[in-house]
Parts: structure tokens; sequence; C-alpha cells
DNA sequence: ACGCTTCCCTAACAAGTGTTTGGTAGGTTA
DNA sequence: TAACCTACCAAACACTTGTTAGGGAAGCGT
């Protein structure tokens, strides 16, 4: 007796995005593990048990979640990656494109942020390392190339640099809001000019 | 007929504080909604139900944790503050206190990083929201000096720069380990140099 | 020897958790 | 009309959660 075929892998996917939109709405204003499926059901308008015609787990969910987010961040950094412009192009880019993920994945990046570090040591989210890993080395070997060329300091220590210029983009999906007074691109403009040319006055 | 006296507000507080020491390891580790009274326990070698001599709740376990370390927080930048420096030694001896925080309490840094956006509803918690006005009050204020002294750059968004400031500080506590190659000053030295004078070449 | 305090254990509790099972109203297809 | 699929509900399941009540062993003062 073959199982019951449920729709996640094949039919049409209208609904599950909705459901996975005020899903990530929730873990990312609750967090992952005091978010219940009730209340996720709640803000659907439906009981805790219809969710499982759509999903098959809570955990499910999430990962749907955080895959759709990193895959669609990948698609952004690999455009900028592949266009081969010159290191301090690449880190304006980078940015600017960064914080048009946040801008339209908020939700999804405030819950990678929060849960990804206790996720990674689960297998199921394997492919959260394996991105940090792309992450790292897209971010770092820029960084790298523009030490090279002299358009960035060489008196830094590179992987602390490093994590200043990601954190410093990333954080700002906790506070960042749709719709606000700084659209992504001026944010971006406002972030690079401080991260390169520092907030000091100069002489 | 008399609750019975719990130890928690008059006893000797040595064998608290190591609890409430591991307890913090555990939230910041696991998140505090996902660490259960049993882990703490496991991790303290005791029993669930013990834990209750001590505390009279996981709650207030969390509260004390964050207490404590607001508290030394700000007798820190309290004395930095009274020193009344100019606005960049100020910044910088900001930076560099906050480091220190972050070297002596990683992990209560880390909890209050992921936690107080959802304690702040609480009312129990309200004192995180107060430490939070104070917080931005004295990084905002000495910003503008510096802006009005010059030697702050004014083309800046204001509450824009405190943000990037302030996250950038602060979420180092997600990556820094006490006893890594890099002690919390040089850490301070680095990151005032980037936000400073920015990670770009000068001309 | 006695009482008292400190600190922990054993065992259970009620509430809440993610999940499953069977059912059903409404629309679509044959 | 009959068969079927979609999307949900109603009710329960086994388990985990924070918490409590009662007890007991060890140490200390008297």
């Amino acid at each position: 007796m073959p199982t019951k075929k449920k729709p996640q892998v094949t039919a049409a996917p209208a609904r599950r995005r909705e459901l996975l939109d005020t899903a990530a709405e929730v873990f990312a204003e609750q967090g992952y593990n005091a978010t219940t499926v009730r209340k996720i059901a709640d803000h659907a308008g439906m009981l805790a048990g219809s969710l499982y015609y759509h999903f098959d787990s809570k955990e499910s969910m999430l990962e749907e979640i955080l895959r759709t987010f990193l895959d669609e961040l990948w698609a952004g950094y690999d455009t900028v990656l592949d266009a081969e412009l010159d290191p301090r192009e690449t880190l304006e880019a980078l940015v600017t494109e960064s914080f048009r993920e946040i801008d339209r994945h908020r939700a999804a990046v405030a819950i990678y942020q929060k849960e990804s570090k206790q996720l990674v040591a689960q297998e199921r989210f394997g492919f959260l390392a394996e991105s940090q890993r792309r992450f790292e080395k897209a971010w770092l070997s820029t960084l790298e190339r523009g030490v090279a060329a002299r358009v960035f300091r060489a008196d830094l220590d590179m992987r602390l640099t490093y994590r200043f210029v990601r954190d410093t983009v990333w954080v700002a999906a906790s506070w960042y809001r749709p719709g606000g007074q700084h659209s992504p691109e001026e944010i971006a403009r406002q972030y690079l000019s401080m991260v390169l040319d520092g907030i000091a006055v100069r002489e």
C-alpha cells in the first residue's frame, strides 16, 4: 500500500508559498522553537493538523524556508561573482545585493541569523554549512584580491575584517523593515561609505 | 503558613553563581527555549527538580543572568561616560569596554542578542528596554558630539551610524571565544581602526 | 545525642508539544 | 450520477515540558 500522495513534491505551490511566508514571519518574530504549529495555523486561519496536508513536519517548513532563501541569495551572488569586477566593485556589488536580499527575505534572513548556528549540527541542514563555506570563500577572496591590488588596507587581520563586513551587513536584518525611509540601495550606499572610508573626518 | 524560605535572596551565592554560569552557557549554546531544565541539570551534575532549590523558575535564571551582565556593563560604561573624554576618546573607550564585557560575559551577551527582542515584550524583562534606551542615548550623544566637534563625518545618517557601530561591536559575541589569539583590547583596536578609518586604502 | 540547615533525589503533576488518523464539504472530471 | 481530488476539520496520540511535594543524607552547632 503506497503512502498517500501529499502535494509537497509535485502540486501547485501557490498555497504552500503563502503558508511558508506566514510561517517564516512567525518563526522570525517568535523564534523557531518558541513557535508552535498551532500558532502558525492560527496566523494562517486554519487548525494545526491541517498544516500536515501541505508539509510533513514543522522542521521541513523551516528547511524549505531557508533553502528558498539561500537559492535566491546565491543566484544573486553568483551573478556578481561571475561578472569579474575589480575587488572594490565586487565588494560594493555584494553588499548591495545583500541588502536587496534582506529586503526581499527579511524573515528568512532573521531566522537564518538566529537558528543557523544550532541547525548546522543536524545533517538535515548540512546545506547551511556548505553555504557558509562558499560565503566565506567569496568574501575572503574578494578582500584578499583587494589587498593584493592595494585598494584595501594590508595592515588588518583578514579574517577579522571578513567577520566585520559580514556581520555589519547581515545584522541589519534584525532592525530593517521593508518600506522604511531608506531603500536597500540607499542603506547599502551609506554602509559602504562607512566600511570603506570610516566614520572619522579625513584630514 | 509562610512559604518555605529559599536561599535565592539571602544565602551564600557561591553555588548559585556556578549554576547560573552553566545555565548561561547552555542557554547561549542551544537557545533559551530549546534549553530544558533537565539539560541544565545534566550539565550541573544534578536532577531537574534540584534546580528549584536554588531558583524558583527557569525564567528567573534567565533574568538573573541578564541582570548581572547589564549591571556590570553599566558599571563599566558609566565609568567611561563620567570621565568626560572628548568624543573620539569616548567612542574608543566604549568600544574597548564593550569587548571587555564580551570577553567576561560572552554567554550572557549571546543570550541577550538572541532573546532580548522577544523578552522586552514581557514586563518582567522591562529592565532590558530601559537599558536599551540608556544605551542608545549614550552612543548617539557621543556620535553627535563628535559630529559637532568635526571629528566624525556629518554626511551620514546618525541613527544608521549608531546601529552600524553598535551591531559591529556586539555581534562579535557570536564568534568570539575567550582565550583566542586576540585579546579583547587587540580586537577593539582593529575594530576601531576599521570603523574610524575604513578598510579602503587612503590616497 | 539532638535539632537544624543545606543540598539534593525520587516521583509525580498538568499543560503543552508535534503529529496522525479518519472524516467531510465542495469542486472537477468522466 | 459516480468517482475522485483538494483542502481542511475534529479528535485524539505519545511525548516532553516546567514545576512541585515529600523525603533523606551529610554536616554543624549545642
